[in-house]
DNA sequence: ATGAAAGCGCTAACAA
DNA sequence: TTGTTAGCGCTTTCAT
């Protein structure tokens, strides 16, 4: 009689077909342990002297474990080291949105700076909801050592109450005094404030922001370093994230006579691009764009995109850098904010006298 | 006394300095089975079988129970579980580099489709280096339950041999007949030949190939097809894989003389785009240009790009199909090759009579 | 329906 | 230097 479990029914009578399913956890016949003891004439505890490079180990015996090893194809149970050791050697991190370059950057950063420590890394995606974010967050700390987090939206009160549970953790592009780790953000107001000089050097003194997602904190700092920039006229126009968003924002920003526009993001910053170049105005011989983050894309749009660079990767790199500390029992529970970095590129030029043929020359304007 | 296990001295009289270094498996001083049973009363196995939602367990045993486990913050280890299963809930992805648009659709697929039946990923990268590939494959194979590898560039040979040992696993973006693993590709020939059919209905006989790096067996695949579309004049143009490979292609494009350029993949074909625009030939009026991949750049260049479009989300959650189908013991093992889709924007258009002010209207053109 | 007991494969005191 | 012996925390026959 056939097995008796949801199998789906294949042909009838052929009991090997398929590859009999094992229960213990070597992959195949794969050797364990003791047949290496076994095999070489030792004892178990010196075939994990050999394998794990202790140096108590005579010579000639470590040759025979090597041997045996080697004969049998055996690999270490990786679970089994778990178990034993209490820890797994790998880390993991949780994102909002793989799709997201920022987070991708952070991916990449991570993932290399772990494993050249020999750490495995395990992604998740929560797909934008803080909710799920802190249960996958949860959930990956269970299945590993450590964890990166990154996780825009949910409440400061939600992370607090979890952090001992996550712990060790950092926290990536966001900060949450008293939750019990380190963060690793971006200085959002300097970036800013570089973009402004940038600006206001080029003569520009009515500028336009094309604001990203209400909820969004990078938002928030963008915005309020704007507001914050002395003698400057300012429009903020409701925009979005996204490449549509600043298309379809083109058309108020000429309307408002800005003679700059500064996206939210790169994104939006491209889309007004393409958006100014379908109304026939000329970027930047009319008008300036700039936007934030660098993602890869900004170098190719046209005219190539001044915008404010952040250290993507190297987010994830130091991330990795603190979390190790953590996990080792070090300290290394300060904050830091990276500084952006302005890249000038095609998109922004000196104010043109006449910007564009508007009637409007009002008085905002002061030179 | 402290534990003279290897820790590195810090300051001699502080024991409570740092967090102390544990050695069991447990997080912190996380509660075990053990300490549930007791705590409710009943033995280890029940609490296990109520856990995991048997059902032969009596009400209010169950009930009782699980308030132990909840007063306890008891959370099961991942690490004894795996040991006693005998495997891990996780799978991996190993790439060659997680900032190729390509990869990064798998990734997100393969995750998704992964966490939907609450299986973890792990993902490594190996930077382009095939031999790394292989090892990082393995490593990855032995600490889950299952491998989706993307290897372009590991010999077949090589990947034959390890077959064995990297099983259940599934190759993505390649084929390598009896390595003993399924794979998921992308049908090359068709794509091309749909580009091509868009290409010659729009007029256009004289192509221009942007051929990408010689190794991509894509590249080949792409190459081969083209060459054996009948009717047509072909030049071909040594080129690469990125933006800037085609940015300085265009000065050859035009020289060439082709009416339509067709890039090996959608960075080629954008920076062939800008290239272009530089040297004022417009696009489509005076050359069309298409690409391959459908990256989701490619929807926002000016023009927006002509391209055949491969499921690349589609691939990692048809990978976790497979994936899931062999870690169980069905079968699956056939190969599926994805057929493309063409998407017409608006870098094409019809080719025009008197293309570009060049001399030699030759005869090359058949009509 | 529940418990006792035997592992899963490895590591690390401790003894020799 | 090497082996013996306990575990690490969970699952799962096998009895009851």
């Amino acid at each position: 009689m056939r097995a008796s479990t949801a199998d789906g029914d294949q042909e009838s009578e052929q009991p090997s077909a398929r590859p009999a399913r094992r229960r213990g956890p070597r992959p195949a016949g794969s050797a364990t342990i003791s047949r290496v003891a076994e095999a070489a004439g030792v004892s178990r505890a010196t075939v994990s002297r050999v394998m794990n490079g202790s140096t108590t180990v005579a010579a000639e015996l470590a040759a025979r474990v090597r041997a045996a090893a080697a004969a049998l194809d055996y690999e270490p149970s990786v679970a089994a080291r778990s178990l034993a050791l209490g820890r797994t050697g790998t880390i993991s991190l949780v994102v909002p949105d793989l799709s997201n370059p920022l987070y991708q950057g952070v991916l990449r950063g991570l993932g290399q700076a772990a494993a050249e420590t020999g750490r495995r890394l395990l992604v998740a995606e929560s797909n934008e909801d803080p909710e799920e974010e802190t249960v996958l967050a949860l959930e990956a700390r269970r299945n590993s050592d450590g964890l990166v987090l990154a996780s825009p939206r949910a409440p400061d009160e939600r992370l607090r109450e979890l952090g001992a549970r996550l712990s060790p953790f950092v926290l990536v592009y966001r900060e949450v005094p008293g939750c019990g780790a380190p963060s690793l953000s971006v200085d959002n107001a300097a970036g800013v404030a570089d973009l402004v000089a940038h600006l206001t050097g080029l003569g520009h003194r009515h500028l336009v922001y094309l604001a990203g997602p209400p909820g969004s904190a990078a938002n928030s700092e963008r915005l309020a370093a704007l507001r914050a920039a002395p003698g400057l006229t300012l429009t903020e126009l409701p925009c979005g994230s996204m490449f549509d968003d600043g298309h379809a924002a083109a058309p108020a920003v000429v309307e408002c006579g800005a003679s700059a526009v500064v996206g939210f993001n790169d994104m939006v910053a491209s889309g007004a691009l393409t958006g100014l170049h379908e109304l026939g105005v000329r970027v930047p011989a009319d008008i300036s764009v700039t936007g934030f983050d660098d993602i890869p894309f900004a170098r190719y749009t046209t005219p190539p995109l001044t915008t404010v660079s952040i250290p993507k990767n190297e987010l994830g790199r130091q991330a990795w850098d603190r979390l190790r500390a953590l996990m080792e029992g070090e300290g290394g529970g300060y904050d830091v904010r990276f500084q952006p970095r302005l890249l000038v590129r095609d998109s922004t030029g000196p104010r043109h006298e006449a910007p564009r043929p508007r009637e409007e020359q009002d008085g905002l304007d002061q030179r």
